[in-house]
DNA sequence: AATGAATGAGGCTTCATTCAT
DNA sequence: GATGAATGAAGCCTCATTCAT
């Protein structure tokens, strides 16, 4: 927790991170079987070897890269967590303009495609992302939606029982960036923005027996 | 595209096919990189040269793969396309029930799933597949929407104008299944039918402005 | 057991053959951890992948190829204890002259050096080289020197109750001509017939009380 | 030569005395190629690099270790043949003592281990051991088999040309206690007995011509 | 056509050696 | 002197691909 104190030790810290940085990008390149390690340590400007002072294997790199990649995320979320009191819509807006700017525009991004595409072969990867990520995420949401529930801004219990609505198109958008988008466009501001619509639509209306 | 004559062709054509079943759940098991061609070939029941006589390469018989296991859904994209008449609720209870039935419980979830992971480093699946089934289901989906427009069903373009909204839980649901319903299960009919609630409610007010 | 039939499997038994002829000599030559195994795939003529056709990695390579090198000895050990009624002075002129002959002039030196410099850090190697050759050799020994005593020609059973006295000279004949010869040139026959005289003389004089 | 005088120097001397102890060990255990430096220097309590402080590489380090472990044994021998005048068996019986109390039971026999095991690859270290200890040692039990010869203890001058009948045995049991006895005890007090014994009763009688 | 033994390029990993602190 | 982090050469092993049968 303390900060390194020694110059030793904090270009240890410094290497140990552009590591993990140079593995991020290849990792996300290639995947973790194509990947090469020899192309991290080139990257991250280190020898091959340096490599294997921080970390066992080549697994142990991919799981610690993703790990140290999710904790600022976790920081962020207590700050989104404190705007529960936020009107609905408001907080739709900031939750999904956070999530442009933030994840989809940085290299966020790539560690979310990484959990999705190596996350079956990488148990742990996808538990610790569950543990960490996913249902704090999850929690978060039902609570906005709890909270709006409560001061009668939505008349439905849907939102509540499955925030994963409210992040499935987010998360679509992420997925046709790394997909698709070359080949379609896709506006994702608008995209978000029409998702905000239709639960804001919804909210309000007495649900009709299906 | 004819059908071939002799038994050799016919035993050929089966060949074929059996390697492509195998790679099919070696590929879904391992990712393209780590799945080795041995295993193909034993799940297969044929020599590993014997992959070389209708596949150039990995890569080759990667694709065509994808391909093959893609192309039985476009017949069934064409049976849903001629439901677009449906009142709109029951038209997306149709469509969540297919995807359950027919997607998430066979193999086409583990097809979805490698366009998923590989696609980014298989530009040439990502398009096929953005050409041949996403942009046709999207298409499909979209004129569902205009229709429902068109009838007076939905007083609101939002739903036409990104379909993927629709389709956005669907997918969510697959991706979960795939990463995290070992740590929390998810009751995908619940969510879909939610998702269809959302919608439905959405469907009739007015828009607010956001 | 049977011999193979086909070419195929003739040419394979070569190449396994090859394989374990170029592994004795390179694990003699640099011991087992320093050889490498591009000079035992070099030596046998064949790829450095075609040994892991045969063998596991290299130390079930080194395992085999030990236990290879020792079987016919094993045979040769029953036509030994055929002889067992022979005098004994002329026995042990057989027995002496057979380990110059077979033993310290053909590779099967080698494979006792094997035995001797890596058994320790492969007990498997030892107990195997214990059980196989060593404890049937020095019973084959014992017998010898059992038989003699019954027959009158040795009047002490010092040789029956460690026939180890018998085989310790020729066994330093060999790691001296491994060490030191260079330096040192060492009769080996007349060490071997000076023993002989040695064990001779011992045979049937009363033993003095020690 | 000199006894280091300065606190400094007797402090380097101490760290190249627990790098060569540590060495040993190492060695010992794993052999010259697979022994880690990394091991050497832990267990010697010092920086891997400090051991380049003593020694040019590996190599060196190693034969430094050989030499500096044989070293203590030339000065018993002086001891050993100042009692070239005691009767033979009696002689016998204090070399086959100090060999099982003083090598045996040492880490003397871990060095005789490592020439022997390392010799073939390490010329400097057979010839060097060859001439310090070998030729100096069996020289001394050739005059030991002179004097008594001369005594008329011995009518026979066998041992006198094969002092190595009598260090045979002593051999083999080092031999056996490194790599059978896990399988099967031997009781070496009494094979050192019975050699004895053997070369007693072959003392005095004439010797058959063979 | 089908086989599967053989190949050898390429990647992960180890560890003797160096050198800035 | 002493350290130990960093280096990078080298070796084991895998596996896509080939080809003689």
């Amino acid at each position: 927790m303390a900060a390194p104190k020694t110059k030793r030790q904090q270009a240890s810290q410094q290497r140990r991170q552009a590591i993990l940085d140079a593995a991020l990008d290849v990792f996300a390149a290639d995947g973790f079987s194509a990947a090469r390690l020899d192309d991290v340590a080139e990257k991250a400007g280190v020898a091959k070897g340096t490599i294997y002072l921080f970390f066992k294997d080549k697994e142990e790199l991919f799981e610690q890269m993703v790990v140290a990649a999710i904790s600022p995320v976790l920081a962020r979320f207590e700050a989104l967590a404190a705007l529960e009191t936020m009107p609905l819509d408001q907080m739709l807006d900031t939750l999904f303009t956070y999530f442009q700017a933030e994840v989809l525009a940085t290299r966020r991004r790539d560690v979310i495609w990484l959990v999705l595409t190596e996350g079956r072969r990488f148990p742990h990867i996808a538990e610790t992302y569950h543990r960490m990520v996913v249902s704090k995420g999850l929690g978060i949401i039902r609570r906005i939606a709890h909270n709006a529930y409560k001061r009668g801004e939505i008349s439905w219990d849907g939102l509540e029982r499955f925030p994963h609505l409210i992040f499935a198109p987010p998360l679509m958008a992420l997925i046709w960036g790394g997909l698709f988008s070359t080949y379609q466009e896709l506006d994702v501001a608008d995209l978000l923005k029409t998702h905000r619509q239709l639960l804001m639509n919804a909210a309000l209306p007495k649900p009709q027996e299906v």
